[in-house]
DNA sequence: TATTGTTATACTCTATAACTATA
DNA sequence: TATAGTTATAGAGTATAACAATA
């Protein structure tokens, strides 16, 4: 039997009807629109969701910025070390508990993040179009009401 | 300033309104989900997709299978090599190209992915209880249509 | 020349245990 | 005792270059 080469594509018809395959593939998709709108920026999506997230919640601590994203804070060390280093965000010790950092972004965080906005405001807008306005709407429902339904244990 | 401490969850009000970080919520959910229906058969979502992959399109090169899942070729010997020790996967020779092998299921292969694939269905049947059957149906559509609209370039 | 499977390598991500300093 | 940040380490996943056998 001659084994078919790789012109073929292999026939992926089932498994398109399993939930998780297809949000992986949605996800790799996505992951690579990422990078070809954010790359010239240097920075990967965990990096984005970082700085976001302590753009919108200053002051917040190391444990509970990586606890929202699901990253062991043993990881968020160092992906902290290289923003710092990068002078985007600041750790600032605090006299109330002095084990732990309320992290600030620095002036030149705050304009990156800016920067970052406007080039992600580009990518959202170029993949809605894939789906149209309206169906990307009820895609991001409903990918948080399933994400919200399983952290309540449903 | 106080710092707030890890029981205090930040606001991703923001991060909640991006396609790519909904996604990638969603599917650390379904991971936590593959792992808890399908961990008793000590079979990963690659591996998982694999099998069930040769399974529909038996013959397939490994070129052909590794390209359709976006596995490099290289990272994708290894994975056959562990299916193949564990019984499940047969590289056959073939006298048409002998640079390649035609892949296919061991019968006990095909007993495991019939196993799998009852799990399989349990598991999709309780996370279509998240968001309801009919849900679930337009999501995992959006999903499918969003990764072929992006695939052809759109 | 080009392709298939392979090895080697490196970098990211993820997970766990254990340490220190503080509480 | 418990928590915050840290270090070290190991396992996956992913990406690239280069090689031998074959087309």
């Amino acid at each position: 039997m001659k084994p078919i080469v790789s012109e073929a594509v292999a026939n992926t018809r089932e498994l398109n009807n399993s939930v998780g395959f297809s949000l992986r593939r949605a996800q790799l998709s996505m992951y690579k629109d990422f990078g070809r709108f954010m790359d010239p920026l240097e920075v990967r999506p965990s990096q984005f969701a970082v700085l976001m997230l302590i753009n919108t919640n200053p002051g917040f601590s190391q444990s509970a910025i990586s606890l929202t994203l699901g990253i062991q804070r043993a990881n968020f060390v160092s992906m902290l070390d290289e923003l710092q280093e990068r002078g985007l965000v600041e750790r600032r010790t605090s006299a109330n508990d002095r084990r732990s950092f309320a992290l600030h972004l620095t002036k030149q965080g705050e304009d990156f993040v800016k920067q970052m906005r406007a080039t992600h405001a580009k990518l959202e807008k170029a993949i809605g179009r894939r789906l149209g306005v309206r169906n990307t709407k009820i895609l991001l429902r409903l990918l948080n009401e399933f994400a919200d339904a399983a952290e309540n244990g449903i």
